[in-house]
DNA sequence: TCTGGGGTCCTAGGACCC
DNA sequence: TCTGGGGTCCTAGGACCC
């Protein structure tokens, strides 16, 4: 009854796929992220632990990392190489356990429930295999449920192998912040706070009506349940993609609807691609364009049936497009494609 | 002159049906 | 002259994750 979760976690997995060809940039800050231009938009999407030293974390703006350690090395985001390396990993991962959830290109959950070894056995033994076959470092967390198996894998990053069990959850969970907790991001953050709540013990702490004063039902009782560590959710083996987008952010704010016109159709042309190659259609199309302010506006209309024609899909692109107020500098256009269904 | 790009899930309100 | 009540689908927007 008493399930068995094991959380992979790479460590820095982006930069240290970079450190493998560029091994003369080991022991330097290393900023993965963007087109590697720290005068450009775009955001760290990882960094070397040396870099994590001068206070750079990923989702922050290239242009304050520079800030913040004008020595670092910013190294262009390339997915292909880490997509190769990914595969490499999930190899590894599936000789453990066909009741594998990947999460990303660099975590995943394994159920090892049925496992006849213990679990700390199993994770030591994968870790070297992963090291081995990539010359990659993981973390593992081992806990009863994907919620504490999570958590454990980040308390001894990096190269960590880590066990929790419901009984550790005071000692071990409730001092962290609340943000810890898979789910609780800024906003819900600031809300808690309102209600005096920083670490999970605070949370914890919390009855459930208070929490239903400020969260819906089902928001309240998923936050309380966090707190307790516990969590029903199981590893989801086959997930459905729901949709298929591309969206972009523009160097410098676009305030031309003709060049908007002409990027939605090179981005719907890449979109479409992606949907045909996946024997796919789709019934919905949305638009997205955020402005400076960054509030973001949607427009969505549905087809009779679903379609995997251009043409049609590029009228809705359009339609959707121009019934947007197109008056204010646009920061981002995007192009996505929802309602999807298989056409084999 | 902050805040990418790929996604998922939830909620609220209106439309529509029986 | 009033207008129930439940179910489902659609759309817009918010929050979150890696």
């Amino acid at each position: 009854m008493t399930r068995v979760i094991m959380h992979v976690d790479m460590d820095a997995f982006f930069a240290s796929v970079e450190l493998k060809r560029r091994p003369d940039l080991m022991d330097q800050p290393v900023v993965v992220g963007g087109r590697g231009d720290p005068n450009q938009r775009g955001v760290v999407s990882t960094a070397t632990y040396a870099a994590r030293v001068f206070g750079i974390h990923s989702g922050m703006p290239l242009r304050t990392a520079s800030r913040l350690c004008p020595q670092a090395v910013f190294l262009p985001v390339d997915f292909s190489a880490y997509r190769a390396a990914s595969a490499d990993v999930f190899a590894e991962l599936a000789k453990v356990s066909p009741q594998l959830q990947p999460v990303g290109l660099d975590e995943a959950y394994l159920d090892i429930s049925d496992h006849r070894e213990s679990a700390p056995v199993i994770g030591k033994r994968l870790k070297k295999s992963i090291t081995q076959a990539t010359g990659l470092v993981a973390s593992v967390g081992i806990g009863p449920n994907r919620l504490l198996a999570k958590i454990a894998s980040d308390l001894e990053k990096p190269d960590g192998l880590t066990q929790l069990a419901i009984a550790d959850v005071p000692e071990r969970v409730w001092p962290l912040p609340v943000r810890t907790l898979h789910g609780v991001g800024p906003r819900t953050a600031e809300r808690l706070s309102a209600l005096g709540v920083s670490t999970v013990g605070d949370l914890a702490a919390l009855s459930m009506a208070t929490l239903q004063t400020e969260f819906s039902q089902r928001h309240a009782h998923a936050l309380h349940e966090a707190a307790h560590g516990r969590d029903e959710r199981p590893v989801q083996t086959q997930r459905v993609r729901k949709s298929i987008g591309r969206e972009r952010t523009f160097q410098q704010d676009c305030r031309s609807s003709a060049r908007l016109a002409h990027d939605a159709r090179l981005m719907l042309d890449e979109v479409h691609g992606r949907l045909l190659e996946r024997d796919l259609a789709a019934r919905t199309v949305t638009v997205k364009l955020r402005y400076r302010d960054f509030t973001t506006h949607t427009r969505s209309h549905s087809l009779e049936q679903a379609s995997n024609q251009i043409e049609p899909l590029a009228a809705l692109v359009h339609e959707c497009l121009f019934a947007h107020r197109l008056h204010r500098a646009v920061r981002l256009l995007g192009v996505q494609l929802s309602s999807l269904e298989s056409t084999v």
